[in-house]
DNA sequence: ATGAAATGCAACTATTTGGTTGCGTACCCT
DNA sequence: AGGGTACGCAACCAAATAGTTGCATTTCAT
């Protein structure tokens, strides 16, 4: 529709998930678990700094936008990174990062005139 | 050098990025920077639904990580997007969601095996 | 069957965060 | 000169966040 007021279409709600990625610790999770594949919280806890309680809450934080999920196998439970909806995250940061880009050349342009 | 454990080498502060990143407030203001140009702080202010002191505390957040810089006018002070530091955010951005990506392919063709 | 391992749940704490109000100061304009 | 406009600074507040500890439950292995 090209409404006169169009902004932000998609990246409505982004923040929750740049929220969920701006910290130390989530990141350090999503990290491991994409090196290292799919993991228990017992595993994911060890050479953390901090106890497997507070691992558990990071990881319900990151399943809570979608970009984790988790799934039992006798009394582990095991975390992985759902590949799709990473995928999904990964093109809303780059459009993201496109309208950001687009909207800076238009500004340069408008400075240069 | 391709060590053995490369891993994070250059998202080892993205944390802080994406914390300034995951508030609405101030992606609203990352917006509205992006599309409007420099603007001050009174013109920020006008359409949201906070006051003027939230506005420059965030403002004040996203300087911190470099996204934005102000510039004295008068007795206005001018905000606008540092377009060197956005675009090596942006950068980093696609840099991370790469890795992911990657790391995501590896996966993949593990699973298939 | 029993003990150790892996986890959940709940309560609690300290710090950070997002926001406010109140007041003072600098600047512009008529 | 004087009033309105744009802003800073500081104190304060409530809620969210990141973390803890303690205890109960399930599951595995001997």
């Amino acid at each position: 529709m090209l409404t006169p007021n169009a902004r932000t279409a998609d990246q409505s709600d982004a923040a929750p998930l740049f929220a969920a990625l701006g910290d130390e610790t989530r990141l350090a999770l999503v990290d491991r678990l994409c090196a290292g594949g799919p993991l228990s919280i017992a595993r994911l806890t060890a050479g953390s700094t901090v106890t497997r309680q507070a691992i558990t809450k990071h990881l319900q934080i990151l399943a809570a936008v979608g970009l984790v999920h988790d799934r039992w196998h006798g009394r582990e439970r095991i975390w992985e990174l759902d590949t799709a909806r990473l995928d999904e995250a990964r093109r809303r940061l780059d459009q993201i990062s496109q309208q950001w880009d687009e909207a800076l050349n238009r500004l340069k342009r408008f400075v240069e005139d």
